[in-house]
DNA sequence: TCCGATCTCTGACTAGAGTCAGAGAATGGC
DNA sequence: GCCATTCTCTGACTCTAGTCAGAGATCGGA
């Protein structure tokens, strides 16, 4: 079972590497060496910062400045002081760079085509499905779950968006003025935290951690973006909040929501959870659970 | 419409080859070079010729030369002559370079598994129906439809395959013994012609075409691998036979199906053949289509 | 105003990947 | 048996990608 998708990864990858990797370098490369291309066409048509280049490609600071110089030797960018900070320098692309950008562009866009030239509409309506899925699968398989500030402005984004939905989903609205604020300090350690899952650098799912009693913590605020359901990253979540309560001593977990988020309730039951009385005063809570936890294991 | 699904197959690429294809090079290297470590992996534990191997790897028979002295002097390899041929040489690896194939082996597969590790069940499987259908897509899409030789190995192998389909799936069985050889004159140059699609050295794929009449092509022998169905394989054929079939001078062409061959019937509509009256005296024929061929485009 | 940190750049390297020309051995067809 | 062809190998290159160690300019805070 757990050899049978790795082999079906490992055949993909073979073959997609064969036709698109390999094919696309050579392709894109053109008189330029990929290197120079590929930073070319992360200056992009509006330029950027040398330092955030050097990040986004993950490049040695002098290859990437030994780079940039023979794109300027070639007359494709200029590269001047940032005006704020004048250690820090920008490229931005001349005219006859963002035609190559552009040439670039085009290059890449064909070799797509003549890929898919070969297809009928239906067998190409076939392959975006299955492309779309794929990617929205391992790019939610490789994202991370990671503690921020409950106050943060990570945080913050998760939550707005989280009562946005609540607003829009519970029979009568829902009031964020209240909850907003009150509850940071309790999502902060020593006593809880607060976890938000991230796809390249966009928040996708969050949820918090706070005290309840002394031996019991309590998850608030579990939350995935819509688009991104259905990818597991729910149960990830909530196993990190419970190994997190772990960590923080706590033996059991509560949660309580609302009757009408169907798919949380299942979610909760599948990962354990069992429906116990109601244990606070929050106005729309309709559903209580618990689930012990183990010691953690190995 | 034509735009939007090469932007998903160009995300598609960007975030798998940033997960999958950056970490899998530096990930196989290990002590090794990624060139000799390819090679390895390429040499297999039964060994190879170093004449496929450079086919394969696509690599300049000097490099390759190089390269398989370095595995040589790591003692992982050994190279002798190929007894039919000596001039060609035959690369088989020794215990020890057994041994560095499957440790790449572990740990291209141990690399796939940590991938997937986050993902349940279901998103696993969800993840493997779409690699494995957009595998199959990107395969059949690249594959290359060629003319060989009617009576050649290739052919054989095809027709073969057609026949012993027709055997099991005509309601009185098929009689192939007649069919098989007459024909083969008649589907070579310079009045017919037999090609096949292959996928990767597979043929998956054949179709015939001979001389009816001075101005009327016949389309025999059409045949797709079914596990390759759906793929959009058997219209490309069909349009390489209608090529086929203007090049040779032909304003038309006709063939006959059985009625038990539903789904062909079906591409032949979809494809723009019209039934007409039987016009051969093919015995397991029953129903008979033909379609007037434009003259070449541009 | 000084000092440590930050950012970029230059010079000096290395390793990998690959090309090109030609030599030498074996082969197959005449 | 001769000769063109095929296959592999060697030597002499090139180009790309990247590392490492500083130098010099600039900044932010004490």
């Amino acid at each position: 079972m757990a050899t049978a998708d790795t082999a079906v990864l490992r055949r993909f990858n073979r073959a997609w590497s064969q036709r698109i990797g390999v094919l696309e370098e050579s392709y894109l490369g053109q008189g330029r060496s990929l290197g120079a291309s590929r930073l070319l066409f992360e200056i992009g048509p509006s330029g950027a910062g040398v330092l955030e280049l050097r990040r986004r490609l993950g490049l040695d600071s002098g290859y990437l400045s030994r780079l940039l110089r023979t794109l300027e030797n070639d007359g494709l960018v200029t590269v001047r002081a940032d005006h704020g900070d004048r250690r820090r320098r920008v490229a931005v692309p001349t005219t006859k760079g963002r035609r190559a950008i552009e040439r670039l562009e085009r290059r890449s866009e064909d070799r797509a085509l003549e890929l898919v030239a070969p297809l009928g509409p239906s067998q190409r309506r076939r392959l975006d499905e299955a492309l779309v899925t794929a990617e929205r699968l391992i790019r939610a398989a490789t994202s991370s779950i990671e503690p921020v500030a409950a106050d943060g402005p990570q945080a913050s984004y998760a939550v707005g968006r989280y009562f946005a939905e609540l607003q829009e989903r519970f029979p009568d609205g829902f009031d964020s003025e209240g909850a907003a604020t009150t509850d940071v300090p309790g999502m902060s350690p020593p006593a809880g935290c607060f976890l938000v899952a991230r796809v390249d650098e966009d928040v996708v799912a969050c949820g918090g951690l706070q005290r309840h009693t002394a031996r019991v913590g309590e998850v608030k605020r579990m939350w995935v973006d819509p688009d991104w359901r259905g990818c597991g990253l729910g149960v990830r979540m909530l196993a990190a909040l419970e190994d997190e309560a772990r960590r923080l001593g706590y033996g059991e977990v509560y949660l309580d929501t609302n009757a009408s988020l169907v798919e949380a309730i299942a979610m909760y039951e599948r990962s354990g959870y069992h429906a116990i009385g109601r244990y606070s005063d929050n106005p729309y809570a309709q559903a209580w659970f618990a689930k012990r936890l183990a010691s953690l294991p190995r």
